[in-house]
DNA sequence: TCAAAAGTGTTCGATATACACCCATGC
DNA sequence: GCATGGGTGTATATCGAACACTTTTGA
């Protein structure tokens, strides 16, 4: 037997993003519910079952973390570095965690999108969890926080490629002002407001509702809704 | 001990592209030297070592089959649907090939470009390789097809987010023609000249050298460069 | 002189950018 | 009435698309 060819457990692991004043925010979980140690947090994730694909494992993942069946999500990579998760805090954690002793461990990543006012209904081993701002995140075991940095290159190609797809960020009534913010983030950038209303009334998948936000201590702003139907039948008259 | 997770060997495949004749081309490996059954071909790959990160057993693979250090590469995808390697045939490869019995195998497939000229020196457990244009690739084993569907449309992507990876695919010396027909071929559609001349005159990175074809029958098209540090040095002055 | 591919400019429409003021609301 | 954010139009620049003829070379 060849014995050094790999033979180990894959995980997977998953940056669910949420958008909240005026911030990216990523959903992380307490690795170990003893430590009260504020920055005992990691990615949620799981090891994948002998019968189960690892796109329907991050899905399960992303299930038991907030009730929602089948979240919008995308695979962007794996990461195998053989030294990944040999510090010994982490090998001490995973084996205890999952009894069989782990020398390597082998994960594949996932962008998530998520309202983040939405309320979730954790069923995960995870018992609490946390929404924090990428510029706040702490130092993460494994190496999570590269992960969470090719997430943020990932997720401008993600919304590039499928426009639609950032409105998971959004509520399903949203101002132009919300969406605006929420592009000024993703691309980092300031974005003329009234060349983006243009842009916005050229999107006629978004649409306008008769309705008004109410005891704001301003012109009330129009809200708008995303149309997927709309959307899908432009995409697909397309040549 | 949960029995019922995953621990199983990891391998990687390469999806290697070469431009010919105005089409892409697949390098395909024939899996048994014994079998002299033309079909009898899959995608150049390995099980990965265990000291060993993906990325590098890309490398590796990519090394032994063309003798080239460093080429270039892209991961794109884990596969890992548990019946992905669960036909008997495939089994029975497996188990020959690699003596541990392999129940499931989780592969992360790559995409890498060549110049498809290039004399290739395989020092790989493969004897003997093929290049085949993407319109004539045979039922393969495992999901190798679906690899392949998968590559042709991350290759776009893969040029639209870098364009100069395009050039990886063409002699040193190349004229406008050859890139437009690469392009055509790339994107399946075609591109006006007289634009397209205008564009690659835009493109400062595509020096023309002062050379010309010879024995054509034809007026002799001139032969540009692609100037790497030229591209990246305006890639970096761009805000 | 013919066949075959190389090379060359202009016009038009669409899209992106820059820019400043009035409107509605609650306090 | 004032502070706060909402909402609007025009002019210019840039980019991409359409379109046909002349040049060079070997046979």
């Amino acid at each position: 037997m060849a014995t050094n060819f790999i033979h180990t457990y894959v995980s997977v692991d998953c940056v669910i993003f949420g958008f909240e004043h005026n911030m990216l925010n990523i959903l992380l979980v307490k690795r170990d519910a003893d430590m009260e140690d504020a920055k005992n947090l990691k990615l949620p994730g799981s090891l994948i079952y002998d019968n189960e694909d690892v796109d329907d494992a991050a899905q399960r993942v992303l299930y038991e973390l907030t009730g929602i069946k089948r979240m919008t999500l995308r695979q962007f990579r794996c990461f195998a570095d053989p030294e990944r998760a040999s510090s010994e805090v982490d090998k001490k954690w995973l084996n205890k965690a999952y009894q069989p002793n782990i020398e390597r461990l082998i994960t594949v990543a996932y962008l998530s999108l998520c309202k983040i006012n939405r309320k979730l209904t954790n069923v995960s081993k995870y018992k609490q969890t946390q929404w924090l701002p990428v510029t706040e995140i702490p130092p993460l075991p494994f190496d999570h926080n590269k992960i969470i940095k090719d997430a943020l290159i990932e997720i401008r190609t993600w919304i590039d490629r499928d426009p639609a797809i950032i409105f998971e960020l959004l509520p399903v009534k949203f101002t132009v002002s919300q969406l605006h913010k929420l592009y000024e983030t993703v691309y980092n950038k300031k974005i003329d407001i009234r060349n983006f209303h243009k842009k916005v009334a050229a999107m006629t998948y978004v649409v306008s509702l008769d309705e008004r936000q109410t005891n704001v201590s301003h012109r009330a702003a129009r809200f708008y809704k995303f149309d997927r139907k709309l959307y899908r039948k432009q995409q697909t008259t397309m040549s």
